[in-house]
DNA sequence: TGTAAATATTTAAACCTTTAACTAACGTAC
DNA sequence: GTACGTTAGTTAAAGGTTTAAATATTTACA
């Protein structure tokens, strides 16, 4: 059904057809009444092709995952969808699958930068209205994308100012876990840390030094190991930890898989968690209300994320100078649960 | 950049330079070369909306998902997308939050039917080839979708013959894992199901009788209880099982929450698993590979059914008369891990 | 009743592409 | 030298919408 049938059942030219459905004043209250119910009746939707070529917006967003399978990227997509719902944006997805490709070879960033690139021209090819790039977190990504349209990075980062961001705060948060075991007495807190390399591991790092440093607690480097994010690697960092003579009263592991992995580490010791040993994980996953003792976390705002990617977007697009700041920073909140308790020592 | 633009530059017509650029043999090398590099210094791309309006064909698969967050959506829209990689089709996302808005009134159908079919229609505003709906799994769906545009399930189903449909099979895995099972010589092996009204828990019911069936051994009621896919109800069901005078040797719960809460259950009974009761899952989820001992589960071919729900949309398209099944079943496979020993009885 | 002003409706162009139909130029064969 | 076929290119319409400009109709008022 288009506007040209509609024309004709209602005898008027399609311009009227066009006015009475975009609600116009310039046509007379009894056709456009009888042009609406013609429609209805048809079941008239306008084709979004025909009006994005004509109008040149399209109400379209386009999404550019590095993982569309990482945890969080579900409910970002969320977060995102729910605005465009609220505003009548339709969401176009590409997946780069870019943690499938540079598994081996991290620093490799023309190899894919190509890749990406392609994806991102696939989606312009949809004249979207502009991008939000959700990344895979550790790496910076300046210069990779190309494009004029206006994009928005989030759970990922740039070094550029000018580039729009959506990120959360993981300096505060991890003073906040930090400062809480503080607060409950713990002085000798290990930190399992993420790769080096790892801008999100080395600024919840920060924030934890910073949480010692504001209670006159210095830095114990021993105290501090690396394991990769993974599970395997998280429990051998903690038994490094657990084996030292002075060890830990309480460990904060930068993610929930690291912790779990210090969990499997405490029981091989025969440390009770939380009873001589409080643990403390990262990203509030699923997992951490199904081990024993349950899991405390910091859960992280991954909706909300993607609800204000896709807000900046629109904001790029109707309102540039109604646009504060570029980059958004928000809170994380911690999630207390079993496994953190009083020091005893 | 236009098609107009470019024909400026190189001095022809419009359709000469798309003749050239569909590589048509109407146009002479000498010009389409120079066509093809004019269009290639300036990074000419088509306009999507251009195309899809004049050809009909919009090489776009629109998904419409009951939940986003739910754990294998984005395995299933990984699997689409794969194939819409290869064959060069774009996607469409659309989030029908049914999850959401059923909590409560699972019964309620109309409420939501309107709903979904309003996201639906935005989907077909775009006019995509065909539509993936990606459901919840345990409702039947029938005639909750109209459109008479190709329409592929997965992850859920209908009663009719005539829908396209893209399952596992969930009586065979079922029957696999029971039978495994038996042969380790269990012969009390509990069940916990899901809701009563659920469709695969049924399914899964049917495989373990059959399997029990098949090696002679009744059917005892006794060790069947409900757990509603809950870690809590799990957990309450498993301590029921567990109870019992005569208690299963094994119990196999029909997700992994509800084994997870088995595995609680039996830590707080003080049972020791493996050695005292085998715990097999359903789903295999991350935390399969997190909790002690590690969880034996049943690994679903999500991937593959999404990849395969975007082929058939594609095949509808195409060449209908190619497809020799509306409905495609696919096998899972059982994941041995610890949580699964002889049976010492 | 006549005219100006306001209101209602239509015409036609534009967005960018594809493609059927047409033209022009050239070569070949008789 | 005419007729025909081929090749290389152009013209114009179509797809569905929006919207500025033009036209038609009604209303208001002298």
């Amino acid at each position: 059904m288009t506007l040209k049938e509609i024309a004709k059942i209602a005898g008027v030219s399609i311009a009227t057809v066009s006015y009475a459905l975009n609600d116009s004043d310039k046509v007379s209250e009894a056709v456009k009444e009888k042009i609406l119910k013609i429609a209805a009746e048809a079941n008239y939707k306008p084709d979004k092709r025909a009006q994005a070529l004509r109008t040149g917006r399209a109400k379209l967003i386009g999404i550019l995952t590095e993982d569309i399978s990482f945890v969080f990227t579900a409910s970002i997509i969320r977060g995102i969808y729910k605005f465009a719902e609220e505003n009548n944006y339709h969401v176009v997805l590409s997946d780069t699958r870019l943690k499938e490709k540079v598994g081996k070879h991290y620093e490799d960033t023309a190899k894919y930068k190509d890749d990406i690139n392609q994806k991102l021209e696939f989606l312009l090819g949809y004249h979207v209205d502009g991008i939000i790039y959700i990344g895979s977190h550790d790496r910076d990504i300046s210069g990779i994308v190309e494009t004029d349209k206006p994009i928005v990075y989030t759970y990922c980062f740039t070094d550029s100012d000018s580039d729009y961001m959506i990120l959360y705060d993981n300096t505060k948060c991890a003073y906040e876990v930090t400062d809480r075991l503080i607060k409950k007495g713990h002085r000798k807190i290990g930190l399992i840390r993420g790769p080096e390399a790892s801008f999100p591991s080395n600024e919840r790092f920060m924030g934890y030094q910073m949480a010692l440093m504001d209670s006159r607690i210095p830095l114990n480097l021993s105290y501090v190991k690396t394991g990769e994010w993974s599970f395997e690697r998280g429990y051998e960092a903690a038994m490094e930890l657990l084996k030292q003579e002075d060890r830990p009263t309480a460990i904060f592991a930068l993610n929930d898989y690291m912790a779990l992995g210090t969990l499997e580490a405490a029981e091989k010791c025969g440390i009770k968690v939380p009873e001589e040993l409080s643990v403390v994980g990262f990203d509030n996953t699923d997992m951490c209300n199904v081990v024993r003792p349950r899991l405390s976390s910091v859960s992280l705002p991954v909706e909300e994320m993607g609800y204000l990617s896709a807000k900046m977007v629109h904001d790029i697009c109707t309102c540039p100078e109604g646009i504060k700041s570029r980059k958004i920073t928000l809170p994380c909140s911690v999630v207390a649960r079993g496994s953190v308790a009083e020091c005893r020592e």
